[in-house]
DNA sequence: TCAACATTGTTTCAAATGAAATAGTTTCAA
DNA sequence: TTGAAACTATTTCATTTGAAACAATGTTGA
């Protein structure tokens, strides 16, 4: 989609509540990031889930279940993902000698050297495109994050709807 | 995935700003509320970017490029969801009188009792989700995203790599 | 007018994702 | 020890997504 900042013309429901508004801000602003985010690894041989397999990968490997457990995906979706990156030489799989159902994801010297590249960059880039809050605000922003995700991941919080801690 | 709870037992690395803490729990937020999103409409006929569509369409019919634009993703993604939904019979494609380009995505009767049904109780568990923050930290959150939200649509403040404002 | 240009939606292809089923391995309690 | 249950990763299938190319339509300025 384009990078456009054109005024969009359609207005907010009028029906709507706090924490809907935020929800919403939520997933606006993550779709933004996410698209700099492609934008940036654009010529860098990389996607975006590659790009986080990288930066969750460690020479000396990580179990695959350790990087969808980070990643919040399922092990299936990560497969695929670590097959283009070995395919690209930048992580191979080990397996684990103290387990033979795990699998190590190893980074190679390529993928450490493109990592050592390109993570300083990227960092410098997020906090150049948060510039429009305060450093104070960037804490109060985490902060408020930090104790959203705790409730959500309590399940007393979560409904009465029948929803199983685990599913 | 699970939605168990456990304790991970991975840590955070050492190398992190507090732009980047922020980032992530956003990204670990918007992952656990889209998941809880997923299984809420488990057996209610509809994935998540379904009932998204449904939400932006509207019984007089809405252009499918406004829904793209309210959902920050491209037409092509439409075209197959919507498909599924007029197979659900829950949306209808009309033609625009005035513009023979568009494509008005039209509600049926099906697809507005559906959503009477369904958007009440969405909204009521996304409060419900949200209750480990405070009704002031609620419109904190919504405060510091809308700032955020802003700033990333102003090209001055996304990075001076040489992106070009619109791609 | 009409020729460039922009817009709208679809098609196509590759990649990512969610969910269920499966095979191999490990754990644990009877 | 052994059998049931849990764990790990993969496979498979349907859906979603991103990007580019395209056809049809609309807009604009010389």
């Amino acid at each position: 989609m384009s990078l456009s900042t054109e005024p969009t013309g359609w207005q907010q429901s009028s029906e709507t509540t706090p924490e809907l508004e935020a929800y919403t801000l939520l997933r606006q602003v993550h779709s933004i990031l996410e698209m700099y985010n492609r934008y940036d690894l654009r010529g860098e041989d990389l996607t975006v889930p590659q790009f986080m397999i990288l930066n969750y990968a460690s020479r000396s490997g990580v179990p695959l279940s350790e990087i969808s457990a980070r990643m919040m995906c399922d092990n299936s979706n990560l497969t695929g993902i670590v097959d283009r990156l070995i395919a690209k030489g930048y992580v191979e799989r080990r397996p684990d000698p103290n387990d033979r159902r795990v699998s190590l994801i190893c980074l190679t010297e390529a993928g450490a050297e493109k990592l050592r590249n390109l993570r300083p960059r990227h960092h410098e880039r997020l906090r150049k495109r948060m510039r429009s809050l305060s450093e104070h605000e960037v804490q109060q922003l985490r902060e408020l994050l930090r104790s959203l995700y705790s409730g959500l991941l309590t399940p007393d919080n979560n409904d009465r709807d029948g929803r199983p801690s685990d599913m």
